[in-house]
RNA sequence: GUCUCCUUCGUCUAGUGGUUAGGACAACGGGUUUUCAUCCCGUCAACAGGGGUUCAAUUCCCCUAGGAGAUGCCA
């Protein structure tokens, strides 16, 4: 039997961290298996919906490199694949469940509903949920109520006898009481829209699919779902619940943990192939061992046995090595246009590079490469390239236990020094060589000498290497730094 | 409250009825180095607790505790 898997999320927010998770591990499942992965718009919720989530869910994807063999755009066999466009299905499977007795019309208000909650929630009572006050009206109520113009929902008539037992792969079976699934759920909304529950078993059903990869949040809700297919006299899918990503503190990752978004992480500047290589790390392994794993890998190796049970925490700082790394793998030219539009919107560079600006950028590329967590923090190493330096701290140009006089006569003699080896073309180890000599004639530590310089033309005791630095800002803005810098400690010193 | 699931270093995880319980990130220390970073080396660090079963349990069973999730006309 061909596998065929979905991801079928509900554009009401940006794609996050576990969505995402679980889209990959559908996507691989199917790949691994010579399946299809087919891509569900879930957008019954019209209170929540947005063309911005749905948008967003396009582009994450598409980020990511991960393409459907269903779905919405592509099409496929069992289209449409968007729910709102499968409206009439829905209400033509709920009726026909009424007319099994297997459902029934709910006229209860939000309102009664509400105070029912409030109410069970001060008692503590046992039964938490809807009390079931129109599974047995009569045709005169009903009538009453249709008159008055009230418009209906659809329940499920749960058993309230017996137990419902569904399988899970990594998890073996799980049983509940029926009395304990939720009491009668709401199936069609009063506005004609599925609930979830409805929409997602018909059109699992409907689109065949084999094996249904969501999160264990969902777990509750597997036994309601077994009653539903067993209400239409369906074979239920395989199921397998993923296990849930959560935040540091152990609880469902949520943006108060950080970024949850994809697009968020995307534009700080994380490679889609480091954040997809970690977030399968998540839930998953391979065999403890090996951790580096391309999008290819994943088709190929991924499977079932391996994901683990129990809830993952993500790890910012894991994924923040991860995303090195492959800065690190990146050919120059590559990262270089990578690094571009986050220049760009700094406003240090036009989107039409001059060839020396192009020039420049490749120098600042390689020298950036191995300083890169995301490809974001290239705007604050290279500033001191594009900006002025604010010289905000005088003391910063002294090392440490070196006084501010003395650091002002290191300075100068080793701009004397610096200057005269740029004017001469020397080579920067020729000149390092003698600047390191004058540290030592000075009596101070090599840092002693160096530093000042370096907060003289970045304004920072932290930067690029010295010598890179001065090559990228050329021997003019340099010189002239050094010589606004030297003014400066000068009026200071005295 | 009720129901369900989960439990190996701080984190992600490997693992087996007999192992010095392995790896990675983080942290810490050291080396390379003009700062930062990269890179290299090293250190710290775990089988939640209690009962069984067994010659032997981290591994199998039970209980407890802790954690999480669900309990919506949200998904």
């Amino acid at each position: 039997m061909e596998v065929r898997v979905r991801y079928a999320p509900s554009p009401t927010g940006l794609q996050h961290i576990g969505g995402v998770r679980t889209a990959l591990f559908n996507y691989f499942f199917a790949r691994a298996n010579g399946g299809k992965f087919i891509l569900r718009v879930e957008d019954t919720d019209r209170e929540r919906y947005s063309d911005e989530s749905l948008q967003d869910l396009y582009d994450t994807l598409s980020w990511l490199g991960i393409t459907w063999d269903e779905g919405p755009v592509v099409g496929g066999p069992f289209g449409p694949y968007v729910q709102s466009e499968r409206f009439a299905l829905y209400r033509q499977y709920a009726e026909q469940l009424v007319r099994d007795g297997k459902a029934y019309y709910c006229y209860c208000t939000p309102e009664r509903l509400e105070a029912l909650r409030v109410k069970q929630q001060a008692e503590k009572s046992e039964q938490q949920g809807y009390d079931r006050h129109c599974r047995h009206l009569t045709e005169e109520m009903r009538f009453e109520y249709e008159k008055a113009g009230i418009k209906p929902v659809i329940r499920l008539k749960v058993p309230t006898e017996g137990k419902t037992t569904f399988h899970d792969v990594l998890m073996g079976d799980i049983t509940r009481r029926n009395r304990d699934v939720s009491p009668d759920p709401v199936l069609l909304k009063s506005d004609g829209f599925p609930t979830y529950h409805l929409a997602n078993v018909i059109d699992d059903h409907m689109m065949g699919i084999t094996h249904i990869m969501r999160a264990q949040e969902w777990i509750p809700s597997g036994p309601l779902h077994i009653l539903l297919y067993e209400a239409f006299g369906w074979e239920p899918p395989l199921y397998c619940h993923l296990p849930m990503v959560m935040g540091k503190d152990g609880q469902k990752l949520s943006k108060r943990h950080g970024s949850t978004s994809v697009r968020d992480f995307r534009s700080k500047g994380y490679l889609p192939e480091a954040l997809m290589n970690y977030v399968s790390l998540v839930g998953w392994s391979y065999d403890g061992q090996r951790e580096f794993f391309s999008k290819d890998d994943l088709e190929h190796l991924f499977c079932l046995e391996k994901i683990n049970k129990a809830p993952g925490v993500f790890d910012y700082k894991k994924l923040d090595w991860f995303n090195g790394q492959y800065i690190r793998q990146k050919s120059d030219e590559e990262l270089a246009q990578l690094l571009l539009p986050y220049l760009e919107d700094a406003g240090f560079l036009p989107s039409e590079l001059s060839a020396s600006q192009q020039e420049k950028l490749m120098r600042l590329t390689s020298v950036v490469k191995e300083r890169l967590k995301v490809l974001g923090d290239v705007v604050e190493l290279s500033r001191f390239l594009f900006e002025e330096p604010m010289y905000e701290d005088v003391n910063l140009f002294a090392a440490k236990g070196v006084q501010l006089s003395d650091a002002l006569e290191a300075l100068e003699k080793a701009y004397a020094i610096l200057r005269d080896g740029l004017d001469r073309k020397l080579e920067h180890a020729a000149i390092e060589q003698s600047l390191t000599e004058l540290a030592t004639q000075l009596n101070l530590k090599v840092n002693g000498v160096f530093m000042p310089i370096r907060v003289a033309l970045t304004g920072s005791t932290v930067s690029l290497p010295l010598f890179d630095s001065i090559n990228l800002l050329g021997q003019d803005a340099t010189c002239a730094r050094i010589e606004n810098a030297l003014a400066l400690l000068k009026r200071e010193v005295r």
